[in-house]
This record gives C-alpha cells, structure tokens and sequence, in this order.
DNA sequence: GACTAATTATAAG
DNA sequence: TGTTATAAATAGT
C-alpha cells in the first residue's frame, strides 16, 4: 500500500502474489511476535503457502498452545476425540467385562465362587463339568492308546533293527564275538537306545513320536 | 509506533497493555486475513490474551488447518498421539488376549479343543474338572440341605398357625362351622398359601424364603 | 533484495 | 472509544 493502494483480492500475477507473501508474511509474524511480547500473550500462527509450503510461529511451544486451544474451543474437533475416546472407552468396558465374566465362569467350574449360584445353576454347572470330565477322559484314553500303540511299533521296528543288525553281525566273522558281546547292554538300554536309534530312522518323524511321548507316558499312566 | 517509537517488551501497565492488546490483536487479524487473500494462502492464527481469553482466526477450517499442520510437521504433539494410541492398541490387545485364553480354558473344561492338548495337560485338566465338580456337588447338596429345612420350618409354622386359626376359630362359635368347613381347601393348596402366609408373617423376612425357593426345589430335585 | 512514495498501524493523550 | 502525529509496512520500481 504504497505507491498505490491495492484492493484486497487475490494477486493473479505469480510472481507478484510469491513476492508480496514473502513480504506480508513476514510482517504478519513480525507482528504476531511483538504482541506476544509486548502484550504478554500466547501466539500461534500457522500458514500454509499457495504452493503447500509450511510455515509457522509461536509464542510458546505449538502443542501447548494447540491443546489450550482444542480444550478452550468447544469444537467439532474435540468433540470427534471425546466421541473417539468414548469408543475406545467402551471398546475396552465391554473387553474388561468379558474378561470378568469369563473369569468368573473359570473360578465357578473349578467350584469357586458357587455362593451366588442358584440350586438350578448349580445342576446345570455341574452337568457341564461332567460332560467336559467324560470328553477329557475319553480324549486322555485315546492319547495313551495312541502312545502305546506308538511305542509298540517303535519296539517292532528296534526288534527287527536288532535281527538283521546281529545277522549282519554274523556275516561279518570277525566281529562277530563283539557284537554277541553287545547285545545285552543293548537290551538293558532299552529306553534311552530306542529313542536315538528312531530319531536316527525318522529324522523328520510325526511330531507324536518326538522325546516328550516317553516323558508323557511316564507321568500319565500312573493316574489311569 | 507513533507519537513515540516504543521499545518491543512487555507493557507493565496493565491497562495500557490491554489497550495496545485490542488494537495490535485486530491489526494483526487484519494482516493475517489479507495475506490469506491476497496470497491464496491457508492461514490460522490463534491468540490466548494473559488473561487467558481466546481470539482465533483462520483463512477456511481451523481442524482442516490444524490437522494439515500436524500431518505436514513431524512433531513431538503426533509422537505423543501416536504413543498415546501405541498404547491404547497395547492394552486393547491385551484384552483381546485375554479374552481369547480364557474363552480357550472355557471350552477346553466343557472337553471342546482338546487336540492341542497334552497328555500331562488333560491330567491336569482331568483333575480340575474333577475337584470343581466334586466342590459343585457339594454345595447343591447344602443348597438342598438348606431349602429342605427352610420348607420344613415353614411347615411347622404353618402347622403351628393352622393350630392356632382352629383353636381361634373354635373360641368363636358363630363362625366355627365355616372354618372347619375350609380347613380340607387350605390343607390341599399347600405351597401357595404357606408362601402368601410366610410373607405376611415376615414381610422383610431372609433372601433364601423368598418365592424362588419354592421353584428351585421343584427343577433341582428330580436331578439329585 | 533495495528504494521510495504513499498507505496503514498505532502510541499517547 | 476516537483523535492524531508519527512509526512501520509495503506496492511498485
């Protein structure tokens, strides 16, 4: 505004429109600056050229003042976060109920927590407990006939390993005696020599056959 | 700047602060309007007086700003909203694990996914099925136990009521003949009538008296 | 970017 | 709030 006076309208001319932004812009945040500081006030100042470019002053610290200004301003903004954290809030209400709830189902099967149960509950809970006890007894008998018939074929197969390893054994004359003398520290190694001699047969064997079927068979039996 | 150009610090008078605050504000609005015209540019300008009161301007939507300005700068507000929600996840997560494990035990008690399992678990299992039945049976037998002696006493009552309604009834003679004319009706209308009794008679009376018990004997027995 | 004429913002009253 | 003298901002070169 000085050679001529200009009326407030976009500037067509783009070179004339980057030059005055440059200049204007600097004088807006010259002025932003001191009526921060002459008028202790907080100021942000945001601007975004034509061509996307950033640029930006504060007081302050920007986020302190853009939060002051979402809580002071009863916005759509804020209100989309407070609807949001709503969300979330039930979102993670409801999680939390489900955890108690099935928690406290857990506790009622194990028999805790059975003061609040009416007698009606009490049958129907008991009914389910002996339908899951009959399915887990069941399932535990097949796993152990599974192991034993695992172990039964594993025993086959190290039992014919044995015949033709002696009858190789005694196609070889001179090492014969050695291996006869062998034999019976192989048969009190059962377990242990079973176990190396199949993972040596079935290197990529079922997952069934693998060291924990031996353990397992170990700490099952007893309670059947 | 006028009559005097003035040094750019705080004004100690608060009154001529105010002063200099109004007028600059609304220079500073000004200036920031015509750049945002004159220039095309996205401008938001938001001013928190020391008093605390907001003044705030912006070329089109403060949110479109605000969220363009937080997308374009990598700044510590997105760190922290991003932690915030990182967070958030985090415990939602947990919750939905949670939920997912004992939905999982849940199901493996009422003897569903037992497949996964193995033969120590279904041992395990085997015996918490086990003692949390044998805890459920053992309290629908004092639940039982409890019901059987509440409807006992209730019939003592009663039978000691009825006792007295007669010998009243007999002390009137007027109306003796219509009481032991009802006497076989009250007698075959057991249940609902003990229950209307026992509520006149203790009308803030146990929990356990209550009508339900009633019903509950009716469904839990037959099971027993 | 510097200059400059004319406009605009504003300090003090 | 309005006035005014002057500083500051700035349009066009």
């Amino acid at each position: 505004m000085v050679r001529e006076k200009i009326q407030i309208k976009k500037i067509d001319n783009t070179a004339a429109r980057q030059v005055t932004f440059s200049k204007r812009r600097r004088g807006l945040f010259k002025k932003a600056a001191e009526l921060s500081v002459l008028c202790d006030a907080d100021v942000a100042l945001i601007v975004f050229s034509s061509t996307g470019k950033l640029f930006e002053f504060c007081s302050s610290s920007m986020k302190k003042i853009l939060d002051k200004h979402s809580t002071h301003s009863k916005n759509l903004e804020k209100q989309d976060q407070l609807s949001l954290d709503l969300n979330l809030d039930n979102k993670h209400v409801s999680l939390k109920k489900q955890v108690a709830e099935a928690s406290l189902q857990l506790r009622q099967m194990r028999g805790e927590a059975l003061e609040s149960l009416t007698l009606e509950e009490l049958q129907q809970l008991e009914k389910t407990l002996e339908t899951g006890l009959d399915r887990v007894v069941d399932r535990k008998g097949t796993q152990i006939m599974q192991q034993i018939s695992t172990l039964q074929q594993k025993a086959l197969q190290l039992a014919e390993e044995n015949v033709r390893l002696r009858q190789r054994a005694m196609e070889m004359p001179n090492l014969g005696k050695h291996i006869m003398a062998e034999k019976e520290n192989v048969v009190n190694e059962d377990g242990q020599s079973s176990e190396s001699v199949t993972n040596a047969l079935h290197p990529g064997g079922p997952q069934e056959c693998d060291d924990s079927s031996v353990t397992s068979l170990k700490l099952g039996l007893p309670y059947c």
